[in-house]
DNA sequence: TGGAAATAGCTTAGCACTAAGCAACTTAAC
DNA sequence: GTTAAGTTGCTTAGTGCTAAGCTATTTCCA
Protein backbone atom coordinates (compact mmCIF):
# COMPACT_ATOMS: atom_id res chain seq x y z
CA UNK A 1 0.00 0.00 0.00
CA UNK A 2 2.50 2.43 1.16
CA UNK A 3 5.68 2.00 -0.60
CA UNK A 4 7.20 5.29 -2.02
CA UNK A 5 5.65 5.91 -5.25
CA UNK A 6 7.14 6.08 -8.42
CA UNK A 7 7.22 10.22 -9.56
CA UNK A 8 4.35 10.07 -11.74
CA UNK A 9 3.12 13.32 -12.80
CA UNK A 10 -0.31 14.76 -11.63
CA UNK A 11 -2.44 17.29 -12.94
CA UNK A 12 -1.23 20.28 -11.09
CA UNK A 13 2.21 18.95 -13.06
CA UNK A 14 0.53 19.50 -16.24
CA UNK A 15 -0.92 23.27 -15.69
CA UNK A 16 2.86 23.69 -14.73
CA UNK A 17 4.36 22.19 -17.90
CA UNK A 18 1.34 24.47 -19.83
CA UNK A 19 2.35 27.74 -17.95
CA UNK A 20 6.20 26.69 -19.00
CA UNK A 21 5.44 27.08 -22.21
CA UNK A 22 3.80 30.14 -22.51
CA UNK A 23 5.78 32.00 -19.81
CA UNK A 24 8.51 30.50 -19.21
CA UNK A 25 9.70 34.07 -17.07
CA UNK A 26 7.03 33.15 -14.48
CA UNK A 27 8.44 31.31 -10.76
CA UNK A 28 6.05 28.47 -10.29
CA UNK A 29 7.88 26.50 -7.66
CA UNK A 30 4.79 27.79 -5.37
CA UNK A 31 2.12 26.58 -7.33
CA UNK A 32 3.47 22.77 -6.74
CA UNK A 33 2.48 23.54 -3.24
CA UNK A 34 -1.07 25.87 -3.16
CA UNK A 35 -2.07 24.38 -6.46
CA UNK A 36 -2.27 20.67 -4.59
CA UNK A 37 -3.27 21.86 -1.80
CA UNK A 38 -6.22 23.67 -3.11
CA UNK A 39 -7.18 20.26 -5.16
CA UNK A 40 -7.16 18.34 -1.93
CA UNK A 41 -9.01 20.36 0.76
CA UNK A 42 -11.63 20.47 -2.70
CA UNK A 43 -11.54 16.91 -3.47
CA UNK A 44 -11.67 16.06 0.54
CA UNK A 45 -14.31 18.45 1.46
CA UNK A 46 -16.78 16.07 -1.24
CA UNK A 47 -15.52 13.45 0.05
CA UNK A 48 -16.18 14.37 4.01
CA UNK A 49 -19.94 16.07 2.35
CA UNK A 50 -20.77 12.85 0.84
CA UNK A 51 -19.66 11.04 4.15
CA UNK A 52 -22.19 13.26 6.39
CA UNK A 53 -24.99 13.44 3.57
CA UNK A 54 -25.58 10.15 3.98
CA UNK A 55 -26.92 11.27 7.53
CA UNK A 56 -28.72 14.23 6.15
CA UNK A 57 -26.28 16.90 6.75
CA UNK A 58 -24.73 19.52 4.83
CA UNK A 59 -20.91 20.21 5.87
CA UNK A 60 -21.97 23.95 6.77
CA UNK A 61 -24.14 22.18 9.39
CA UNK A 62 -21.90 19.87 10.41
CA UNK A 63 -19.59 21.95 11.28
CA UNK A 64 -22.08 24.03 13.32
CA UNK A 65 -22.97 20.87 15.81
CA UNK A 66 -19.04 19.68 15.53
CA UNK A 67 -17.95 22.76 17.32
CA UNK A 68 -20.69 22.35 20.13
CA UNK A 69 -19.80 18.89 20.02
CA UNK A 70 -15.89 19.65 20.92
CA UNK A 71 -16.40 22.62 23.18
CA UNK A 72 -17.61 19.29 25.85
CA UNK A 73 -20.89 18.92 28.20
CA UNK A 74 -23.11 21.04 28.35
CA UNK A 75 -22.83 20.91 24.63
CA UNK A 76 -23.28 25.24 24.70
CA UNK A 77 -22.26 28.07 22.82
CA UNK A 78 -23.57 31.60 21.58
CA UNK A 79 -24.00 32.29 17.85
CA UNK A 80 -21.37 34.69 18.07
CA UNK A 81 -18.66 32.37 19.54
CA UNK A 82 -20.20 29.67 16.69
CA UNK A 83 -19.70 32.47 13.92
CA UNK A 84 -16.37 33.62 15.10
CA UNK A 85 -14.72 29.75 15.33
CA UNK A 86 -16.15 29.17 11.89
CA UNK A 87 -15.12 32.15 10.22
CA UNK A 88 -18.50 32.99 9.48
CA UNK A 89 -20.93 36.12 9.27
CA UNK A 90 -23.51 36.61 11.83
CA UNK A 91 -26.00 36.45 9.18
CA UNK A 92 -25.02 33.00 7.60
CA UNK A 93 -24.88 31.92 10.99
CA UNK A 94 -28.61 32.94 11.62
CA UNK A 95 -29.15 30.65 8.67
CA UNK A 96 -27.74 27.74 9.88
CA UNK A 97 -28.96 27.88 13.61
CA UNK A 98 -32.19 28.25 12.07
CA UNK A 99 -31.94 25.27 10.24
CA UNK A 100 -30.62 22.98 12.67
CA UNK A 101 -33.21 24.30 15.06
CA UNK A 102 -35.63 23.39 12.85
CA UNK A 103 -34.17 20.19 12.38
CA UNK A 104 -34.19 19.59 16.66
CA UNK A 105 -30.62 19.12 16.51
CA UNK A 106 -30.34 22.20 18.66
CA UNK A 107 -31.89 24.80 20.95
CA UNK A 108 -31.47 28.42 21.40
CA UNK A 109 -32.18 30.00 24.73
CA UNK A 110 -32.07 33.37 26.11
CA UNK A 111 -28.82 33.77 28.02
CA UNK A 112 -29.55 34.74 31.53
CA UNK A 113 -26.51 36.65 32.26
CA UNK A 114 -26.76 38.94 29.52
CA UNK A 115 -30.75 40.19 27.66
CA UNK A 116 -28.80 40.74 24.28
CA UNK A 117 -27.18 37.44 23.70
CA UNK A 118 -28.04 33.86 23.21
CA UNK A 119 -27.24 30.52 23.82
CA UNK A 120 -27.52 27.57 21.58
CA UNK A 121 -27.79 24.15 22.79
CA UNK A 122 -27.32 20.49 21.21
CA UNK A 123 -30.43 18.46 22.12
CA UNK A 124 -29.99 14.69 22.86
CA UNK A 125 -31.30 14.24 18.94
CA UNK A 126 -28.19 16.81 18.00
CA UNK A 127 -25.08 14.88 20.25
CA UNK A 128 -26.14 11.98 18.90
CA UNK A 129 -26.56 12.15 15.57
CA UNK A 130 -23.14 14.08 15.57
CA UNK A 131 -20.98 11.69 17.27
CA UNK A 132 -22.05 9.19 14.49
CA UNK A 133 -21.37 12.17 11.79
CA UNK A 134 -17.81 12.93 12.95
CA UNK A 135 -17.11 9.29 13.12
CA UNK A 136 -17.83 9.24 9.32
CA UNK A 137 -16.02 12.25 8.37
CA UNK A 138 -13.21 10.97 10.02
CA UNK A 139 -13.08 7.61 8.76
CA UNK A 140 -13.15 8.81 5.10
CA UNK A 141 -10.14 11.22 5.86
CA UNK A 142 -8.49 8.40 7.55
CA UNK A 143 -9.18 6.05 5.11
CA UNK A 144 -7.89 8.48 2.01
CA UNK A 145 -4.51 9.41 4.30
CA UNK A 146 -3.42 6.05 4.75
CA UNK A 147 -4.32 4.88 1.48
CA UNK A 148 -1.57 7.55 0.30
CA UNK A 149 1.26 7.64 2.99
CA UNK A 150 2.21 5.33 5.34
CA UNK A 151 2.03 7.09 9.43
CA UNK A 152 5.82 8.43 9.23
CA UNK A 153 5.43 10.26 6.14
CA UNK A 154 1.68 11.71 7.00
CA UNK A 155 3.02 12.62 10.07
CA UNK A 156 6.08 14.38 8.09
CA UNK A 157 3.37 16.25 5.76
CA UNK A 158 1.74 17.25 9.10
CA UNK A 159 4.83 19.12 10.31
CA UNK A 160 5.26 20.81 7.08
CA UNK A 161 1.85 22.11 7.22
CA UNK A 162 1.68 22.88 10.63
CA UNK A 163 4.47 25.21 9.75
CA UNK A 164 2.68 26.69 6.37
CA UNK A 165 -0.12 27.31 8.17
CA UNK A 166 1.46 30.06 10.87
CA UNK A 167 2.59 31.80 7.72
CA UNK A 168 -0.33 31.55 5.67
CA UNK A 169 -3.01 32.68 8.69
CA UNK A 170 -0.46 35.27 9.91
CA UNK A 171 -2.39 39.10 9.18
CA UNK A 172 -0.84 39.97 6.27
CA UNK A 173 1.56 43.60 5.65
CA UNK B 1 13.76 33.27 7.84
CA UNK B 2 13.68 29.75 7.45
CA UNK B 3 15.19 27.86 10.32
CA UNK B 4 13.28 24.67 11.10
CA UNK B 5 10.75 26.31 13.78
CA UNK B 6 10.64 25.01 17.12
CA UNK B 7 6.86 23.28 17.64
CA UNK B 8 4.33 25.45 18.47
CA UNK B 9 0.94 24.69 18.99
CA UNK B 10 -1.27 25.80 16.10
CA UNK B 11 -5.09 26.18 15.86
CA UNK B 12 -5.30 22.62 14.30
CA UNK B 13 -3.25 21.17 17.53
CA UNK B 14 -6.09 22.88 19.72
CA UNK B 15 -9.22 21.45 17.81
CA UNK B 16 -7.32 18.31 18.11
CA UNK B 17 -7.03 18.25 21.69
CA UNK B 18 -10.26 19.58 22.36
CA UNK B 19 -11.32 16.53 20.46
CA UNK B 20 -8.93 14.20 22.75
CA UNK B 21 -10.74 15.54 25.74
CA UNK B 22 -14.47 14.78 24.88
CA UNK B 23 -13.84 12.09 22.52
CA UNK B 24 -10.79 10.11 23.59
CA UNK B 25 -11.67 7.07 21.81
CA UNK B 26 -11.44 9.25 18.25
CA UNK B 27 -8.19 8.46 15.86
CA UNK B 28 -7.40 12.44 15.03
CA UNK B 29 -4.81 11.93 12.86
CA UNK B 30 -6.18 12.55 9.66
CA UNK B 31 -7.03 15.52 10.85
CA UNK B 32 -3.81 16.70 11.24
CA UNK B 33 -3.18 16.88 7.72
CA UNK B 34 -6.36 17.63 6.40
CA UNK B 35 -7.55 20.22 8.79
CA UNK B 36 -4.51 22.14 8.04
CA UNK B 37 -4.94 21.70 4.42
CA UNK B 38 -8.44 23.39 4.22
CA UNK B 39 -7.33 25.95 6.60
CA UNK B 40 -4.52 26.78 4.51
CA UNK B 41 -6.34 26.31 1.08
CA UNK B 42 -9.05 29.11 2.73
CA UNK B 43 -6.24 31.58 3.90
CA UNK B 44 -4.07 31.61 0.81
CA UNK B 45 -7.30 31.71 -1.59
CA UNK B 46 -8.11 35.18 0.63
CA UNK B 47 -4.59 36.00 -0.51
CA UNK B 48 -4.15 35.72 -3.62
CA UNK B 49 -8.11 37.31 -3.72
CA UNK B 50 -6.88 40.00 -2.51
CA UNK B 51 -3.91 40.23 -5.22
CA UNK B 52 -6.01 39.92 -8.14
CA UNK B 53 -9.36 41.86 -6.46
CA UNK B 54 -6.38 45.28 -6.93
CA UNK B 55 -7.02 44.90 -10.58
CA UNK B 56 -10.96 44.39 -10.28
CA UNK B 57 -11.00 40.55 -11.14
CA UNK B 58 -12.26 38.14 -8.16
CA UNK B 59 -11.20 34.80 -8.26
CA UNK B 60 -13.63 33.00 -10.55
CA UNK B 61 -13.09 35.31 -13.32
CA UNK B 62 -9.07 35.22 -12.53
CA UNK B 63 -9.79 31.44 -13.11
CA UNK B 64 -11.61 32.13 -16.31
CA UNK B 65 -8.88 34.33 -17.92
CA UNK B 66 -5.89 32.67 -16.57
CA UNK B 67 -7.32 28.92 -18.51
CA UNK B 68 -7.27 30.41 -21.48
CA UNK B 69 -4.02 32.33 -20.96
CA UNK B 70 -2.34 29.00 -20.34
CA UNK B 71 -3.89 27.38 -23.17
CA UNK B 72 -2.05 29.50 -25.97
CA UNK B 73 -2.44 31.66 -28.74
CA UNK B 74 -5.08 32.15 -29.93
CA UNK B 75 -5.74 32.11 -26.51
CA UNK B 76 -9.62 30.09 -27.32
CA UNK B 77 -11.78 27.59 -25.82
CA UNK B 78 -15.13 26.62 -25.86
CA UNK B 79 -17.70 27.24 -22.68
CA UNK B 80 -17.40 23.55 -22.08
CA UNK B 81 -13.56 23.12 -21.87
CA UNK B 82 -13.63 25.86 -19.56
CA UNK B 83 -16.39 24.96 -17.49
CA UNK B 84 -14.71 21.06 -17.64
CA UNK B 85 -10.94 22.55 -16.53
CA UNK B 86 -12.39 24.55 -13.76
CA UNK B 87 -15.54 22.07 -12.28
CA UNK B 88 -18.16 24.41 -12.69
CA UNK B 89 -21.26 23.67 -13.82
CA UNK B 90 -22.42 25.17 -17.71
CA UNK B 91 -24.85 27.63 -16.13
CA UNK B 92 -22.08 29.08 -13.60
CA UNK B 93 -19.62 28.98 -16.74
CA UNK B 94 -22.70 31.15 -18.62
CA UNK B 95 -22.63 34.20 -15.60
CA UNK B 96 -19.11 34.61 -15.35
CA UNK B 97 -18.44 34.77 -19.11
CA UNK B 98 -21.00 37.05 -19.68
CA UNK B 99 -19.44 39.65 -16.57
CA UNK B 100 -15.84 39.20 -18.66
CA UNK B 101 -17.28 39.60 -21.68
CA UNK B 102 -19.07 42.89 -20.95
CA UNK B 103 -16.06 44.20 -19.09
CA UNK B 104 -14.56 43.67 -22.42
CA UNK B 105 -12.00 41.12 -21.43
CA UNK B 106 -13.23 38.26 -23.86
CA UNK B 107 -15.31 37.82 -26.80
CA UNK B 108 -17.81 34.70 -27.41
CA UNK B 109 -17.83 33.83 -31.07
CA UNK B 110 -19.63 31.20 -33.40
CA UNK B 111 -17.68 28.04 -33.90
CA UNK B 112 -17.00 27.33 -37.46
CA UNK B 113 -17.77 23.99 -36.94
CA UNK B 114 -20.14 23.11 -34.84
CA UNK B 115 -23.28 25.80 -34.70
CA UNK B 116 -24.17 24.24 -30.91
CA UNK B 117 -21.11 25.26 -30.11
CA UNK B 118 -18.82 28.54 -28.99
CA UNK B 119 -15.63 29.87 -29.06
CA UNK B 120 -14.26 31.86 -26.37
CA UNK B 121 -11.20 34.31 -27.32
CA UNK B 122 -9.16 36.62 -24.92
CA UNK B 123 -9.08 40.24 -26.03
CA UNK B 124 -5.99 42.17 -26.29
CA UNK B 125 -7.24 43.93 -23.09
CA UNK B 126 -7.99 40.82 -21.34
CA UNK B 127 -4.21 39.29 -22.17
CA UNK B 128 -2.68 42.14 -20.67
CA UNK B 129 -4.73 42.20 -17.83
CA UNK B 130 -4.21 38.43 -17.21
CA UNK B 131 -0.33 38.59 -17.35
CA UNK B 132 -0.62 41.41 -14.75
CA UNK B 133 -2.80 39.27 -12.83
CA UNK B 134 -0.72 35.86 -12.80
CA UNK B 135 2.19 37.88 -12.00
CA UNK B 136 0.62 39.22 -8.81
CA UNK B 137 -1.20 36.27 -7.96
CA UNK B 138 1.90 34.21 -7.66
CA UNK B 139 4.21 36.59 -6.22
CA UNK B 140 1.87 36.47 -3.13
CA UNK B 141 1.80 32.89 -2.87
CA UNK B 142 5.78 32.57 -3.70
CA UNK B 143 6.25 35.08 -0.50
CA UNK B 144 4.25 33.19 1.61
CA UNK B 145 5.78 29.91 0.86
CA UNK B 146 9.17 31.33 1.24
CA UNK B 147 8.47 33.14 4.20
CA UNK B 148 7.63 29.61 5.68
CA UNK B 149 9.79 27.06 4.51
CA UNK B 150 13.21 26.60 2.96
CA UNK B 151 13.54 25.54 -1.04
CA UNK B 152 14.25 21.83 0.41
CA UNK B 153 11.33 21.52 2.77
CA UNK B 154 8.89 23.30 0.19
CA UNK B 155 9.90 20.37 -2.38
CA UNK B 156 9.68 17.77 -0.28
CA UNK B 157 6.41 19.04 0.61
CA UNK B 158 5.36 19.20 -2.99
CA UNK B 159 6.53 15.85 -3.07
CA UNK B 160 4.67 14.82 -0.54
CA UNK B 161 0.97 16.30 -1.48
CA UNK B 162 1.53 15.07 -4.45
CA UNK B 163 0.68 11.47 -3.77
CA UNK B 164 -1.78 12.59 -1.57
CA UNK B 165 -3.55 14.21 -4.93
CA UNK B 166 -3.70 11.24 -6.77
CA UNK B 167 -5.23 9.51 -4.01
CA UNK B 168 -7.65 12.22 -3.16
CA UNK B 169 -9.15 12.30 -6.34
CA UNK B 170 -9.00 8.96 -7.43
CA UNK B 171 -12.99 7.79 -7.53
CA UNK B 172 -14.18 7.12 -4.27
CA UNK B 173 -15.20 3.66 -4.28
C1' DT C 1 -30.86 7.11 -44.53
C1' DG C 2 -33.71 7.85 -40.75
C1' DG C 3 -34.44 7.99 -35.91
C1' DA C 4 -32.46 7.81 -31.24
C1' DA C 5 -29.10 9.38 -28.25
C1' DA C 6 -25.67 12.59 -26.98
C1' DT C 7 -23.87 17.25 -26.68
C1' DA C 8 -23.67 22.56 -26.61
C1' DG C 9 -24.91 26.60 -24.25
C1' DC C 10 -28.64 29.03 -21.97
C1' DT C 11 -32.52 29.80 -18.59
C1' DT C 12 -34.81 29.39 -14.28
C1' DA C 13 -35.48 28.36 -9.44
C1' DG C 14 -33.43 27.57 -5.23
C1' DC C 15 -29.68 27.82 -1.91
C1' DA C 16 -25.92 29.64 1.06
C1' DC C 17 -23.14 33.03 1.62
C1' DT C 18 -21.45 38.26 2.46
C1' DA C 19 -22.00 43.17 3.51
C1' DA C 20 -24.51 46.58 5.44
C1' DG C 21 -27.68 48.18 8.56
C1' DC C 22 -31.05 47.67 12.45
C1' DA C 23 -32.98 47.66 17.36
C1' DA C 24 -32.08 46.04 21.82
C1' DC C 25 -29.07 45.94 25.27
C1' DT C 26 -24.65 46.41 28.11
C1' DT C 27 -20.40 48.69 29.40
C1' DA C 28 -17.38 52.61 30.06
C1' DA C 29 -16.47 57.50 30.79
C1' DC C 30 -17.11 61.40 33.08
C1' DG D 1 -26.66 59.17 36.60
C1' DT D 2 -26.42 60.17 32.04
C1' DT D 3 -24.62 59.76 27.80
C1' DA D 4 -21.48 57.71 24.36
C1' DA D 5 -19.60 53.73 22.53
C1' DG D 6 -19.56 48.96 21.81
C1' DT D 7 -21.81 44.33 21.32
C1' DT D 8 -25.45 40.93 20.11
C1' DG D 9 -28.36 38.58 16.95
C1' DC D 10 -31.42 39.40 13.18
C1' DT D 11 -32.97 41.30 8.62
C1' DT D 12 -32.42 42.65 3.89
C1' DA D 13 -30.28 43.08 -0.63
C1' DG D 14 -27.03 41.38 -3.69
C1' DT D 15 -23.83 37.66 -5.49
C1' DG D 16 -22.45 33.34 -7.39
C1' DC D 17 -23.14 28.89 -7.38
C1' DT D 18 -25.90 24.13 -8.47
C1' DA D 19 -29.57 21.26 -10.39
C1' DA D 20 -32.82 20.63 -13.65
C1' DG D 21 -34.80 21.46 -17.87
C1' DC D 22 -34.91 23.71 -22.54
C1' DT D 23 -33.82 24.19 -27.72
C1' DA D 24 -30.72 23.58 -31.38
C1' DT D 25 -27.51 20.77 -33.38
C1' DT D 26 -24.49 16.78 -34.17
C1' DT D 27 -23.25 11.89 -33.87
C1' DC D 28 -24.16 7.16 -33.82
C1' DC D 29 -25.72 3.06 -35.89
C1' DA D 30 -29.36 -0.29 -37.40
Amino acid sequence: MNTPQPPRKDPVDAIIEQWAKVRPDLDTAAMEVFGRIHRISRAMADRSEKAYGALGLGRGEFDVLATLRRSGAPYTLSPRQLSATLMLTTGGMTGRLDKLERAGLLRRSPDPHDRRALRVTLTEEGLALVDRAVGAGLAAQTETLSAALGPERAAQLADLLRELLFTAETAER
